[in-house]
DNA sequence: CCGCTTGTTTGAACACGTTCAAAACACGCC
DNA sequence: GGCGTGTTTTGAACGTGTTCAAACAAGCGG
Protein backbone atom coordinates (compact mmCIF):
# COMPACT_ATOMS: atom_id res chain seq x y z
CA UNK A 1 0.00 0.00 0.00
CA UNK A 2 1.63 2.92 -1.18
CA UNK A 3 1.99 6.58 0.88
CA UNK A 4 -0.23 7.91 -1.82
CA UNK A 5 -2.81 5.65 -1.32
CA UNK A 6 -2.72 5.68 2.73
CA UNK A 7 -3.33 9.05 2.49
CA UNK A 8 -6.37 8.92 0.39
CA UNK A 9 -7.47 6.78 2.96
CA UNK A 10 -6.88 8.23 6.01
CA UNK A 11 -8.87 11.54 4.48
CA UNK A 12 -11.71 9.34 3.64
CA UNK A 13 -11.67 7.60 6.63
CA UNK A 14 -12.00 10.85 8.09
CA UNK A 15 -14.16 12.46 6.52
CA UNK A 16 -16.82 9.64 6.63
CA UNK A 17 -16.41 9.27 10.46
CA UNK A 18 -17.08 13.42 10.36
CA UNK A 19 -20.46 12.66 8.35
CA UNK A 20 -21.56 10.09 10.62
CA UNK A 21 -21.04 12.37 13.66
CA UNK A 22 -22.10 16.11 12.34
CA UNK A 23 -23.71 15.16 9.40
CA UNK A 24 -22.62 16.39 5.73
CA UNK A 25 -22.81 20.23 6.02
CA UNK A 26 -21.65 20.43 9.30
CA UNK A 27 -18.19 18.78 7.81
CA UNK A 28 -16.21 21.25 7.04
CA UNK A 29 -12.98 20.49 4.54
CA UNK A 30 -11.16 22.33 7.06
CA UNK A 31 -12.26 19.49 9.62
CA UNK A 32 -11.65 16.73 7.57
CA UNK A 33 -7.94 17.88 6.72
CA UNK A 34 -7.63 18.26 10.41
CA UNK A 35 -8.70 14.90 11.36
CA UNK A 36 -6.74 13.49 8.69
CA UNK A 37 -3.73 15.07 9.91
CA UNK A 38 -3.97 16.69 6.27
CA UNK A 39 -3.84 20.43 4.72
CA UNK A 40 -7.02 21.42 3.05
CA UNK A 41 -5.60 21.42 -0.26
CA UNK A 42 -4.12 17.77 0.14
CA UNK A 43 -7.68 16.94 0.50
CA UNK A 44 -8.75 18.38 -2.61
CA UNK A 45 -5.60 16.91 -4.33
CA UNK A 46 -7.38 13.13 -3.98
CA UNK A 47 -11.14 14.18 -3.70
CA UNK A 48 -11.98 16.69 -6.24
CA UNK A 49 -15.05 17.76 -4.43
CA UNK A 50 -16.80 17.78 -0.99
CA UNK A 51 -19.05 15.95 -3.03
CA UNK A 52 -16.86 13.69 -4.49
CA UNK A 53 -16.73 12.14 -0.81
CA UNK A 54 -20.07 11.73 -0.53
CA UNK A 55 -19.92 9.53 -3.82
CA UNK A 56 -16.49 7.46 -2.41
CA UNK A 57 -19.57 6.75 0.88
CA UNK A 58 -22.10 5.64 -1.78
CA UNK A 59 -19.64 3.04 -3.55
CA UNK A 60 -19.32 1.63 0.14
CA UNK A 61 -23.14 1.54 0.98
CA UNK A 62 -23.61 -0.26 -2.32
CA UNK A 63 -20.86 -2.48 -1.57
CA UNK A 64 -22.48 -3.47 1.62
CA UNK A 65 -25.83 -3.50 0.15
CA UNK A 66 -24.94 -6.04 -2.18
CA UNK A 67 -23.13 -8.46 0.33
CA UNK A 68 -26.49 -8.35 2.91
CA UNK A 69 -28.48 -9.21 0.06
CA UNK A 70 -26.16 -12.28 -1.02
CA UNK A 71 -28.07 -14.78 1.20
CA UNK A 72 -31.77 -13.41 0.45
CA UNK A 73 -30.92 -13.76 -3.07
CA UNK A 74 -29.32 -17.66 -2.57
CA UNK A 75 -32.56 -18.93 -0.25
CA UNK A 76 -35.74 -16.48 -1.59
CA UNK A 77 -37.31 -17.85 -5.11
CA UNK A 78 -40.66 -16.20 -5.28
CA UNK A 79 -39.96 -12.36 -7.05
CA UNK A 80 -41.83 -10.72 -4.36
CA UNK A 81 -40.05 -12.39 -1.20
CA UNK A 82 -36.76 -11.84 -2.90
CA UNK A 83 -37.59 -8.23 -3.87
CA UNK A 84 -38.68 -7.81 -0.44
CA UNK A 85 -35.91 -9.16 0.71
CA UNK A 86 -33.35 -6.92 -0.94
CA UNK A 87 -35.22 -3.76 -0.11
CA UNK A 88 -35.11 -4.34 3.51
CA UNK A 89 -31.70 -5.33 3.25
CA UNK A 90 -30.97 -2.01 1.87
CA UNK A 91 -33.29 -0.13 4.68
CA UNK A 92 -30.80 -1.98 6.92
CA UNK A 93 -27.52 -1.07 5.30
CA UNK A 94 -28.56 2.55 5.14
CA UNK A 95 -30.01 3.64 8.07
CA UNK A 96 -27.20 4.71 10.19
CA UNK A 97 -26.52 7.31 8.07
CA UNK A 98 -30.36 8.55 7.97
CA UNK A 99 -29.03 11.71 9.63
CA UNK A 100 -26.96 13.04 6.21
CA UNK A 101 -28.34 10.79 3.55
CA UNK A 102 -30.32 13.75 2.90
CA UNK A 103 -27.50 15.40 1.26
CA UNK A 104 -26.75 12.88 -0.84
CA UNK A 105 -30.67 12.07 -2.35
CA UNK A 106 -30.57 16.03 -2.88
CA UNK A 107 -27.17 15.75 -5.50
CA UNK A 108 -29.22 12.78 -7.29
CA UNK A 109 -31.91 15.11 -8.66
CA UNK A 110 -28.73 17.68 -9.13
CA UNK A 111 -27.92 17.16 -13.25
CA UNK A 112 -24.86 17.20 -13.03
CA UNK A 113 -24.51 15.07 -10.69
CA UNK A 114 -23.34 11.52 -11.72
CA UNK A 115 -25.85 10.11 -9.03
CA UNK A 116 -28.67 11.47 -10.91
CA UNK A 117 -30.26 8.64 -12.88
CA UNK A 118 -30.55 10.58 -15.98
CA UNK A 119 -27.01 11.69 -15.71
CA UNK A 120 -24.44 9.46 -18.49
CA UNK A 121 -21.33 10.16 -16.22
CA UNK A 122 -23.04 8.09 -13.68
CA UNK A 123 -23.34 5.37 -15.27
CA UNK A 124 -21.02 2.50 -13.00
CA UNK A 125 -22.90 3.63 -10.13
CA UNK A 126 -26.18 3.29 -11.97
CA UNK A 127 -25.39 0.10 -13.55
CA UNK A 128 -24.17 -1.57 -10.47
CA UNK A 129 -27.48 -0.89 -8.97
CA UNK A 130 -29.17 -2.48 -11.54
CA UNK A 131 -26.90 -5.60 -11.63
CA UNK A 132 -28.48 -6.02 -8.21
CA UNK A 133 -31.81 -5.87 -9.44
CA UNK A 134 -31.19 -7.84 -12.54
CA UNK A 135 -30.04 -10.28 -10.52
CA UNK A 136 -33.17 -10.86 -8.11
CA UNK A 137 -35.64 -10.49 -11.17
CA UNK A 138 -32.81 -13.92 -13.08
CA UNK A 139 -33.03 -15.40 -10.46
CA UNK A 140 -36.94 -15.76 -9.73
CA UNK A 141 -38.83 -18.58 -10.43
CA UNK A 142 -41.59 -18.30 -12.17
CA UNK A 143 -39.80 -16.29 -14.63
CA UNK A 144 -41.24 -12.29 -15.22
CA UNK A 145 -42.35 -12.30 -18.81
CA UNK A 146 -39.50 -11.57 -21.03
CA UNK A 147 -39.79 -8.52 -22.27
CA UNK A 148 -40.96 -6.71 -18.63
CA UNK A 149 -37.63 -8.58 -18.02
CA UNK A 150 -35.48 -7.27 -19.64
CA UNK A 151 -36.44 -3.59 -18.68
CA UNK A 152 -37.30 -4.25 -14.65
CA UNK A 153 -33.63 -3.79 -13.05
CA UNK A 154 -33.61 -0.41 -14.68
CA UNK A 155 -37.27 -0.09 -13.19
CA UNK A 156 -36.42 -1.52 -10.21
CA UNK A 157 -33.68 0.87 -9.11
CA UNK A 158 -35.43 3.69 -9.87
CA UNK A 159 -38.44 2.18 -7.63
CA UNK A 160 -35.40 1.42 -4.62
CA UNK A 161 -34.00 5.30 -5.64
CA UNK A 162 -37.79 6.23 -4.76
CA UNK A 163 -37.82 4.28 -1.35
CA UNK A 164 -34.59 6.15 -0.42
CA UNK A 165 -36.49 9.82 -0.94
CA UNK A 166 -39.60 8.41 1.20
CA UNK A 167 -36.74 7.10 3.58
CA UNK A 168 -34.85 10.09 3.68
CA UNK A 169 -38.07 12.46 5.31
CA UNK A 170 -39.24 9.58 7.20
CA UNK A 171 -38.57 10.45 10.98
CA UNK A 172 -41.18 7.91 12.59
CA UNK A 173 -39.90 6.03 15.53
CA UNK A 174 -37.65 3.01 14.39
CA UNK A 175 -38.28 3.91 10.45
CA UNK A 176 -41.60 2.21 10.71
CA UNK A 177 -42.91 4.16 7.86
CA UNK A 178 -40.54 2.83 5.91
CA UNK A 179 -40.58 0.12 7.09
CA UNK A 180 -44.73 -0.24 5.43
CA UNK A 181 -43.81 1.50 2.35
CA UNK A 182 -41.71 -1.02 1.39
CA UNK A 183 -43.87 -4.03 2.58
CA UNK A 184 -46.80 -1.76 0.46
CA UNK A 185 -45.23 -1.27 -2.46
CA UNK A 186 -43.89 -4.46 -3.02
CA UNK A 187 -46.57 -6.57 -3.29
CA UNK A 188 -47.80 -2.98 -5.28
CA UNK A 189 -44.83 -4.38 -7.77
CA UNK A 190 -45.04 -7.32 -7.49
CA UNK A 191 -48.93 -7.96 -8.35
CA UNK A 192 -48.36 -5.23 -11.49
CA UNK A 193 -45.68 -7.35 -12.87
CA UNK A 194 -47.96 -10.56 -12.27
CA UNK A 195 -51.03 -8.90 -13.77
CA UNK A 196 -48.65 -7.63 -16.86
CA UNK A 197 -48.82 -10.87 -18.09
CA UNK A 198 -52.14 -10.44 -18.19
CA UNK A 199 -53.69 -10.03 -21.75
CA UNK A 200 -56.26 -7.56 -21.74
CA UNK A 201 -53.12 -5.43 -20.16
CA UNK A 202 -50.93 -6.33 -23.01
CA UNK A 203 -50.99 -2.68 -24.86
CA UNK A 204 -50.93 -1.01 -21.95
CA UNK A 205 -47.94 -2.54 -21.09
CA UNK A 206 -45.91 -2.24 -24.32
CA UNK A 207 -47.09 1.20 -24.96
CA UNK A 208 -45.32 1.60 -21.29
CA UNK A 209 -42.19 -0.38 -21.70
CA UNK A 210 -42.01 1.32 -25.40
CA UNK A 211 -42.08 4.46 -23.85
CA UNK A 212 -39.52 3.39 -21.29
CA UNK A 213 -37.09 2.07 -24.25
CA UNK A 214 -37.58 5.62 -26.38
CA UNK A 215 -37.21 7.78 -24.03
CA UNK A 216 -34.59 7.20 -21.55
CA UNK A 217 -31.73 9.24 -22.11
CA UNK A 218 -28.24 8.07 -23.25
CA UNK A 219 -28.11 4.49 -22.24
CA UNK B 1 -46.47 51.35 -3.91
CA UNK B 2 -44.49 52.27 -1.09
CA UNK B 3 -40.71 52.06 -1.17
CA UNK B 4 -39.85 49.07 0.01
CA UNK B 5 -42.20 47.36 -2.04
CA UNK B 6 -39.97 49.48 -4.96
CA UNK B 7 -37.16 48.32 -3.55
CA UNK B 8 -38.20 44.48 -3.34
CA UNK B 9 -39.24 44.73 -6.87
CA UNK B 10 -35.85 46.10 -8.36
CA UNK B 11 -33.92 43.32 -6.41
CA UNK B 12 -36.05 40.73 -7.57
CA UNK B 13 -36.22 42.23 -11.07
CA UNK B 14 -32.34 42.19 -11.15
CA UNK B 15 -32.25 38.40 -9.95
CA UNK B 16 -34.05 37.34 -12.54
CA UNK B 17 -33.03 38.73 -15.19
CA UNK B 18 -29.07 37.97 -14.04
CA UNK B 19 -30.78 34.42 -13.65
CA UNK B 20 -31.48 34.19 -17.48
CA UNK B 21 -28.72 35.56 -18.94
CA UNK B 22 -26.07 33.53 -16.59
CA UNK B 23 -28.15 30.91 -15.11
CA UNK B 24 -28.39 30.53 -11.51
CA UNK B 25 -24.71 29.50 -10.10
CA UNK B 26 -23.19 32.44 -11.64
CA UNK B 27 -25.53 34.80 -10.61
CA UNK B 28 -24.08 36.28 -7.13
CA UNK B 29 -25.50 37.79 -4.75
CA UNK B 30 -23.21 40.83 -5.54
CA UNK B 31 -24.40 41.03 -8.71
CA UNK B 32 -27.83 40.91 -7.86
CA UNK B 33 -27.22 43.91 -5.26
CA UNK B 34 -25.40 46.01 -7.78
CA UNK B 35 -27.43 45.26 -10.89
CA UNK B 36 -30.55 46.52 -8.79
CA UNK B 37 -28.50 49.84 -7.11
CA UNK B 38 -28.51 48.30 -3.66
CA UNK B 39 -26.07 47.22 -1.18
CA UNK B 40 -25.71 43.16 -0.33
CA UNK B 41 -26.94 43.55 2.94
CA UNK B 42 -30.15 45.20 1.44
CA UNK B 43 -31.02 42.66 -0.82
CA UNK B 44 -31.09 39.68 2.67
CA UNK B 45 -33.26 42.20 4.15
CA UNK B 46 -36.19 41.36 1.25
CA UNK B 47 -35.13 37.98 0.97
CA UNK B 48 -33.93 35.36 3.29
CA UNK B 49 -31.43 33.40 1.01
CA UNK B 50 -30.53 32.88 -2.42
CA UNK B 51 -33.08 30.52 -2.21
CA UNK B 52 -35.83 32.62 -1.95
CA UNK B 53 -35.07 34.51 -4.90
CA UNK B 54 -35.53 31.24 -6.78
CA UNK B 55 -38.89 30.92 -5.18
CA UNK B 56 -40.27 33.98 -6.16
CA UNK B 57 -39.37 33.04 -9.62
CA UNK B 58 -40.95 29.56 -9.45
CA UNK B 59 -44.57 31.76 -8.48
CA UNK B 60 -43.98 33.79 -11.46
CA UNK B 61 -43.75 31.06 -13.75
CA UNK B 62 -46.45 29.46 -11.86
CA UNK B 63 -48.99 31.83 -12.11
CA UNK B 64 -47.68 32.04 -16.27
CA UNK B 65 -48.82 28.53 -16.35
CA UNK B 66 -52.01 28.85 -15.04
CA UNK B 67 -52.95 31.98 -16.80
CA UNK B 68 -51.39 30.50 -20.19
CA UNK B 69 -53.90 27.36 -19.17
CA UNK B 70 -57.50 29.16 -18.97
CA UNK B 71 -58.21 28.66 -22.71
CA UNK B 72 -57.07 24.81 -22.63
CA UNK B 73 -59.61 24.30 -19.89
CA UNK B 74 -62.73 26.44 -21.29
CA UNK B 75 -62.33 24.46 -24.42
CA UNK B 76 -60.92 20.96 -23.82
CA UNK B 77 -63.47 18.63 -22.25
CA UNK B 78 -62.07 15.44 -22.83
CA UNK B 79 -59.64 14.72 -20.39
CA UNK B 80 -56.64 13.37 -22.24
CA UNK B 81 -57.08 16.54 -24.62
CA UNK B 82 -56.94 18.94 -21.22
CA UNK B 83 -53.92 17.58 -19.62
CA UNK B 84 -52.09 17.31 -22.27
CA UNK B 85 -52.83 21.22 -23.09
CA UNK B 86 -51.89 22.23 -19.57
CA UNK B 87 -48.80 20.04 -19.89
CA UNK B 88 -47.71 21.45 -23.22
CA UNK B 89 -48.24 24.78 -21.83
CA UNK B 90 -46.13 24.33 -19.08
CA UNK B 91 -43.55 23.27 -21.70
CA UNK B 92 -43.86 26.60 -23.35
CA UNK B 93 -43.90 28.76 -20.11
CA UNK B 94 -40.79 26.95 -18.28
CA UNK B 95 -38.93 26.88 -22.14
CA UNK B 96 -37.38 30.26 -21.74
CA UNK B 97 -35.63 29.43 -18.36
CA UNK B 98 -34.19 26.33 -19.41
CA UNK B 99 -31.01 27.25 -18.81
CA UNK B 100 -30.81 27.82 -15.36
CA UNK B 101 -34.03 25.81 -13.80
CA UNK B 102 -32.23 22.45 -13.45
CA UNK B 103 -30.81 24.00 -10.07
CA UNK B 104 -34.66 25.31 -9.04
CA UNK B 105 -35.45 21.01 -9.61
CA UNK B 106 -32.02 20.02 -7.95
CA UNK B 107 -33.44 21.84 -4.81
CA UNK B 108 -36.91 20.30 -5.43
CA UNK B 109 -35.50 17.20 -4.08
CA UNK B 110 -33.74 18.64 -0.99
CA UNK B 111 -35.49 17.49 2.36
CA UNK B 112 -34.96 21.26 3.29
CA UNK B 113 -36.41 22.89 0.49
CA UNK B 114 -39.88 24.06 0.16
CA UNK B 115 -40.27 23.25 -3.24
CA UNK B 116 -40.03 19.14 -2.01
CA UNK B 117 -43.05 17.63 -2.70
CA UNK B 118 -42.42 15.82 0.89
CA UNK B 119 -41.73 18.90 2.47
CA UNK B 120 -44.37 20.17 4.83
CA UNK B 121 -43.45 24.06 4.85
CA UNK B 122 -44.06 23.98 0.73
CA UNK B 123 -47.62 23.57 1.05
CA UNK B 124 -48.63 26.31 -0.32
CA UNK B 125 -46.51 25.83 -3.88
CA UNK B 126 -47.47 22.13 -3.77
CA UNK B 127 -51.10 22.93 -3.68
CA UNK B 128 -51.29 25.48 -6.14
CA UNK B 129 -50.27 22.77 -8.69
CA UNK B 130 -52.44 20.53 -7.27
CA UNK B 131 -55.09 23.05 -7.49
CA UNK B 132 -54.31 23.35 -11.58
CA UNK B 133 -54.40 19.37 -11.93
CA UNK B 134 -57.54 19.50 -10.14
CA UNK B 135 -59.52 21.96 -12.64
CA UNK B 136 -58.18 19.96 -15.47
CA UNK B 137 -59.86 16.71 -13.36
CA UNK B 138 -62.71 18.86 -12.74
CA UNK B 139 -63.88 20.02 -15.82
CA UNK B 140 -63.44 16.56 -17.94
CA UNK B 141 -66.35 14.85 -19.21
CA UNK B 142 -66.67 12.15 -18.88
CA UNK B 143 -66.17 11.80 -15.53
CA UNK B 144 -63.08 9.22 -14.08
CA UNK B 145 -64.46 7.08 -10.98
CA UNK B 146 -64.73 9.32 -8.56
CA UNK B 147 -62.19 7.59 -5.55
CA UNK B 148 -59.31 8.00 -8.50
CA UNK B 149 -60.28 11.74 -9.17
CA UNK B 150 -60.22 12.62 -5.49
CA UNK B 151 -56.12 11.68 -5.75
CA UNK B 152 -55.75 12.72 -9.33
CA UNK B 153 -54.75 15.97 -8.54
CA UNK B 154 -52.15 15.45 -6.43
CA UNK B 155 -50.84 12.43 -8.49
CA UNK B 156 -50.81 14.42 -11.93
CA UNK B 157 -48.88 17.21 -10.03
CA UNK B 158 -46.15 14.50 -9.50
CA UNK B 159 -46.46 13.53 -12.85
CA UNK B 160 -45.48 16.79 -14.22
CA UNK B 161 -42.39 17.04 -11.26
CA UNK B 162 -41.40 14.18 -13.62
CA UNK B 163 -41.69 15.96 -17.03
CA UNK B 164 -40.03 19.01 -15.80
CA UNK B 165 -37.24 16.56 -14.34
CA UNK B 166 -36.95 15.41 -17.40
CA UNK B 167 -36.99 18.40 -19.84
CA UNK B 168 -34.05 19.38 -17.42
CA UNK B 169 -32.28 16.85 -19.60
CA UNK B 170 -33.43 17.44 -22.81
CA UNK B 171 -30.84 18.86 -24.73
CA UNK B 172 -33.02 17.94 -28.00
CA UNK B 173 -33.40 20.21 -30.82
CA UNK B 174 -36.22 22.16 -29.66
CA UNK B 175 -36.85 20.52 -27.21
CA UNK B 176 -38.51 17.46 -29.23
CA UNK B 177 -37.78 14.80 -26.78
CA UNK B 178 -39.58 16.03 -23.82
CA UNK B 179 -42.23 17.08 -26.40
CA UNK B 180 -42.64 13.60 -27.21
CA UNK B 181 -42.54 12.27 -23.60
CA UNK B 182 -45.72 14.31 -22.96
CA UNK B 183 -47.15 13.51 -26.01
CA UNK B 184 -46.95 9.68 -25.05
CA UNK B 185 -46.79 9.72 -21.17
CA UNK B 186 -49.80 11.54 -21.82
CA UNK B 187 -51.74 8.88 -23.30
CA UNK B 188 -50.48 6.49 -20.82
CA UNK B 189 -52.14 8.44 -18.21
CA UNK B 190 -55.41 8.67 -19.99
CA UNK B 191 -55.38 5.35 -21.07
CA UNK B 192 -54.54 4.33 -17.62
CA UNK B 193 -57.43 6.13 -16.08
CA UNK B 194 -59.87 4.73 -18.27
CA UNK B 195 -58.64 1.21 -17.19
CA UNK B 196 -58.54 1.91 -13.98
CA UNK B 197 -62.80 2.01 -13.84
CA UNK B 198 -62.75 -1.82 -15.24
CA UNK B 199 -63.45 -4.50 -12.40
CA UNK B 200 -60.79 -6.46 -13.25
CA UNK B 201 -58.16 -3.75 -11.82
CA UNK B 202 -60.69 -2.61 -9.22
CA UNK B 203 -57.67 -4.03 -6.14
CA UNK B 204 -54.98 -2.98 -7.82
CA UNK B 205 -56.08 0.37 -7.97
CA UNK B 206 -57.83 0.51 -4.18
CA UNK B 207 -54.28 -0.92 -3.45
CA UNK B 208 -52.50 1.75 -5.14
CA UNK B 209 -54.88 4.51 -4.04
CA UNK B 210 -54.79 3.44 -0.23
CA UNK B 211 -51.23 3.14 -0.51
CA UNK B 212 -50.75 6.74 -1.67
CA UNK B 213 -53.11 7.84 0.98
CA UNK B 214 -51.75 5.79 3.69
CA UNK B 215 -48.15 6.89 2.97
CA UNK B 216 -48.32 10.40 1.55
CA UNK B 217 -46.71 11.92 4.77
CA UNK B 218 -47.91 14.97 6.39
CA UNK B 219 -50.54 16.12 4.25
C1' DC C 1 26.36 12.18 -4.93
C1' DC C 2 24.05 15.07 -8.22
C1' DG C 3 20.56 16.87 -11.08
C1' DC C 4 15.83 15.89 -13.10
C1' DT C 5 11.34 14.43 -13.30
C1' DT C 6 7.38 13.16 -11.31
C1' DG C 7 4.27 12.79 -7.67
C1' DT C 8 2.73 14.93 -3.14
C1' DT C 9 1.81 18.57 0.18
C1' DT C 10 1.30 23.06 1.86
C1' DG C 11 -1.11 27.29 3.26
C1' DA C 12 -2.25 31.67 1.74
C1' DA C 13 -5.66 33.60 -1.20
C1' DC C 14 -10.14 33.95 -3.75
C1' DA C 15 -15.10 34.45 -4.35
C1' DC C 16 -19.03 33.05 -2.51
C1' DG C 17 -23.47 33.15 0.64
C1' DT C 18 -24.67 35.13 4.73
C1' DT C 19 -24.75 38.04 9.19
C1' DC C 20 -24.85 42.09 11.99
C1' DA C 21 -23.88 46.30 14.39
C1' DA C 22 -24.26 50.57 13.18
C1' DA C 23 -25.69 54.42 10.22
C1' DA C 24 -29.30 56.70 7.53
C1' DC C 25 -33.85 57.54 6.72
C1' DA C 26 -39.01 58.29 7.30
C1' DC C 27 -42.56 60.00 9.77
C1' DG C 28 -45.82 61.15 13.48
C1' DC C 29 -45.91 64.16 17.58
C1' DC C 30 -44.92 68.02 20.49
C1' DG D 1 -38.05 72.78 13.84
C1' DG D 2 -36.64 69.16 16.86
C1' DC D 3 -37.34 64.65 19.10
C1' DG D 4 -38.19 59.69 19.18
C1' DT D 5 -39.27 55.40 17.24
C1' DG D 6 -39.48 52.11 13.93
C1' DT D 7 -38.04 50.86 9.28
C1' DT D 8 -34.32 50.58 5.60
C1' DT D 9 -29.78 50.49 4.19
C1' DT D 10 -25.01 49.94 4.49
C1' DG D 11 -20.52 47.62 4.17
C1' DA D 12 -17.20 45.29 6.74
C1' DA D 13 -16.61 40.75 8.52
C1' DC D 14 -17.24 35.63 9.04
C1' DG D 15 -16.79 30.92 7.56
C1' DT D 16 -17.36 28.26 3.64
C1' DG D 17 -15.73 25.39 -0.68
C1' DT D 18 -12.15 25.67 -3.77
C1' DT D 19 -7.68 27.03 -6.31
C1' DC D 20 -2.85 27.56 -7.10
C1' DA D 21 1.94 28.81 -7.09
C1' DA D 22 5.34 27.30 -4.67
C1' DA D 23 7.79 24.00 -1.60
C1' DC D 24 8.88 19.40 -0.60
C1' DA D 25 9.75 14.32 -1.20
C1' DA D 26 10.85 10.31 -3.81
C1' DG D 27 12.68 7.81 -6.94
C1' DC D 28 16.08 7.36 -10.93
C1' DG D 29 19.71 7.65 -14.44
C1' DG D 30 24.34 9.20 -14.71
Amino acid sequence: MSKAERTREKILDAALELFREHGYEATTMRMVAEQAGVSTGNAYYYFASKDMLLQAFYREVHDAHVAASAPVLRDAKVFRDRLLGVMLKKLEVIEPYHRFSALMFRSAADPRSPLNPFHPAGDDIRHEGEALFAAVVDGARPRPPKDLAADLPALLWTYSMGMVLYWIHDHSESRQQTRAFIERTVDLVATSVRLAGNPLLRPLRRKALALFRDLAPQR
